[in-house]
DNA sequence: GCCCAGATGTTAGCGGCGATCACATTAGCA
DNA sequence: TGCTAATGTGATCGCCGCTAACATCTGGGC
């Protein structure tokens, strides 16, 4: 931890990563508008103008921050299951997933309901990490599934009831609803699907 | 049609709609960072302040935009088939639901993507619209199914799909191509699940 | 027909924001 | 040691959301 006292030294020493954490706590504080340059620039001590040395404008550091959410989010999923196969284990994956999003709505919504820098090499990567892992699962649990359509209705799903959840087009009061209302419809995709049978005419 | 000529009349006769058809115009035309009141009120010819008159803050606004989206949503989705109940059917709705994302994804974002105003009356009242149609649609299709967990998982299959098209983690450079990945989801998920069981301890 | 109350629109202005420029300070390398 | 590029500062521009005080119009009661 550099940087104890306020304002030792004229330069800051990683400005960069410090505007990064500083937008997060904003974000989880006071959500989407609280997160602003200038007011990264006020928590973490230094000018307004300061953070474009490091960030082309707004969207660049946005996109970080959205970079850095991928990765915890890959996390909290490995941390609910580390290598699911069950419907069930896949189902407590599917929770963490929604959970995620219900605990931390203003990331979820920079990571994925934004118009966002899709160029952006950090997001990307870290976005398809998100994808690989899905689909690792996918392929130990369902080696004759066809991995791409599957994993890609499975992510559907579950991403489809986070944002509804989050929205409040479905009742997110109690962590144990929502848990078992992702739960049935994940035991209802998975435990039902012939999904050993490719379906006709895809690649 | 009323006012034909630029600012004849000191009061503009309806500027409460007319804000409400200016915001969605900038919003296809520009994103939503286009979307600003004093944007609105520049096109509508009329003075900064005044649609605060008609709506209190820009979030009422935004929430008067979204209103409409759903209705138009609702439209789409009727015209693509009025009372859709094989799987084939309920797939070119799917479809259509994705394409309205696809095609107007600022608006899209509005409806679903923000931190949005749950107690505004218009907003709540026109997402149940869309609801409703959804949950009649499975009735009718799958009389002995659980109409509130079906409806929910096929809602959320294909809303999330619509999301994961509209970030760039699914490729929607050609609509056939989305539409293919569209069926085959829908197909995977209703002509293969025993949507007559109820899954056990659901109430 | 008149007149006033309330609805509607205007003007001016506050503070915050994103962004840019010229300038100050510093670190690291030759 | 001294120079250059990287990094941080201060000032400034234009746009935004929002508010307050003021102007204009409309409609209903007499």
């Amino acid at each position: 931890m550099p940087m104890p006292m306020p304002k030792a030294t004229y330069h800051h020493g990683d400005l960069r990563a410090a505007c990064v954490r500083a937008a997060m706590e904003l974000l989880d504080e006071g959500g989407e508008t609280a997160l602003s340059l200038r007011a990264v620039a006020r928590r973490v001590g230094v000018s307004p103008a300061a953070p474009y040395r490091h960030y082309p404008d707004r969207e660049a550091l946005v996109s970080a921050v959205a970079a850095v959410g991928y990765r915890e989010l890959a996390e909290q999923l490995a941390a609910a299951h580390p290598s699911p196969s069950t419907p069930e284990q896949m189902a407590s994956v599917a929770i963490a997933y929604v959970q995620f999003a219900l605990e931390r709505p203003a990331l979820f919504r920079i990571m994925f309901g934004e118009p966002c820098d899709r160029d952006n090499d950090e997001r990307v990567a870290a976005t398809a990490a998100v994808s690989l892992y899905l689909r690792e699962i996918v392929v130990r649990s369902f080696p004759d599934a066809d991995p791409e359509s599957l994993a890609t209705a499975i992510w559907a799903l579950v991403h489809g009831l986070a944002f509804l959840h989050l929205d409040g087009k479905l009742d997110a009061r109690t962590p144990a609803a929502v848990a078992d209302r992702v739960t049935g419809a994940i035991r209802a995709l998975l435990s039902t699907a012939r999904v050993g049978v490719r379906s006709p005419g895809r690649r």
